[in-house]
DNA sequence: GCCAACGTTGGC
DNA sequence: GCCAACGTTGGC
């Protein structure tokens, strides 16, 4: 089994949308960008678990767990003109961009902030916490994943 | 709101 | 295929 981690605006979507979803699941749609999309469409097993990582706000960090219930499948918002995610370049006969369906496992008891995963030396490989890291689908390493926890 | 970092685009 | 320009991400 392996561990990833999934960066969301909280208010786009947090992950108190996800939890007052239809069986606390949903699709993530929109990543468009290929890296996280072959960790997507390629990486990804159902029954992965994952860090629910809210971004862009007043306390960004991992504030949860959900498991991959769906492995990768076509993303259909890039073939819908009326969404934000649309792509033209994206057909259905050949799509460009996939998704997997989470599931809302639980909340963390509290937000392991950025800053203070900044401050562990042994997490220095995370692609989270380095500079100028803009990919908002990541794996996690089972050690990291235990440390992290290990905090809460 | 600022700005650094990065990915993508497109001219050549 | 190079690289400058541009747009986006996301911490602060």
């Amino acid at each position: 089994m392996n561990y990833w981690l999934f960066k969301s605006e909280p208010d786009v979507f947090g992950i108190d949308h996800l939890m007052r979803m239809p069986k606390r699941t949903e699709h993530w749609d929109g990543v468009r960008n290929y890296q996280a999309r072959n960790m997507m469409r390629d990486g990804m097993r159902k029954g992965d678990l994952a860090f629910f990582y809210h971004s862009n706000c007043a306390e960004p960090g991992i504030v949860g767990i959900v498991e991959i219930v769906r492995e990768g499948y076509p993303d259909f918002t890039a073939f819908d003109p009326d969404t934000k995610y649309f792509d033209p370049k994206s057909d259905p006969d050949a799509p460009r961009w996939y998704m997997v369906d989470v599931r809302f496992k639980r909340r963390l008891k509290r937000t392991l902030t950025l800053a203070e995963l900044k401050e562990h030396p042994e997490l220095e490989g995370m692609p989270l916490v380095r500079k100028g890291n803009r990919l908002s689908v990541m794996p996690v390493a089972p050690e990291h994943w235990e440390l992290i926890l290990g905090l809460e």
